[in-house]
DNA sequence: CTCTGGATTGAC
DNA sequence: TCAATCCAGAGG
């Protein structure tokens, strides 16, 4: 029996949340099949980052970031890619976790599949791409993370000294911000 | 209504 | 290194 990470994990610090995110297990449940894997690399996004969709209100695209925690905030970027992030943070409070990368776990002949790629270092090694492996789309925004098709599990502890902070990645405001997170001996992160 | 830039990926 | 590709958000 999978431990679902509780509404509270999600309710607190934005920053912590990430760094503690790190070693659980992100799950999809589809008519296709279960596909899941490691979180291995997380970015924050909080209050008064001006790179934080929700720093200049709310509008109709992040609405979800500010209501209540431990749901799926889903969006185009470029307009061909997804990208998934978890609401944090008390309701009212517009914060998001971005899941920058995974070790794949489960379901890895589908995760193959729907990226068109074989090898496993192609399947979730990037925001984008852990979005298509896992089946994740725009119809998934909002959705609650807790007790849901698509959930976060507990996985293992990752110490502090496995894990690595530095400047997020694409982003151009806010570019100081060390609010990148990820496990430092994995080799499924998205960069170096 | 028009304009601009973006939390990326993959091909060259 | 750069094109693909399009929508949200800002400004008129």
């Amino acid at each position: 029996m999978k431990h679902i990470l509780p509404r509270e994990f999600y309710a607190r610090d934005t920053v912590l949340v990430a760094k503690e995110l790190l070693g659980h297990v992100l799950l999809h449940e589809t008519p296709e099949g279960v596909t899941a894997g490691r979180i291995v690399e997380a970015e924050a996004y909080i209050q008064g980052d001006p790179a934080c969709h929700a720093s200049r209100g709310m509008t109709p695209r992040n609405r979800v970031m500010f209501g209540p925690p431990g749901h799926a905030y889903v969006y185009i970027i470029y307009g061909m890619h997804f990208c998934f992030n978890i609401v944090t943070a008390p309701e009212g409070v517009g914060e998001a976790v971005l899941i920058r990368a995974l070790e794949p776990l489960e379901g890895i002949p589908l995760m193959r599949e729907r990226r068109g790629k074989e090898r496993l270092k192609e399947l979730c090694r990037g925001p984008a791409m852990l979005v298509q492996s896992l089946g994740i789309s725009k119809e998934n925004n909002g959705d609650d993370m807790v007790g849901g098709k698509l959930t976060v599990c507990q996985g293992e502890f990752i110490g502090r000294d496995r894990i690595i902070a530095t400047t997020r990645v694409g982003v151009t405001r806010g570019a100081e911000l060390p609010f990148r997170f990820y496990i430092k001996d994995s080799s499924y992160i998205s960069r170096k």
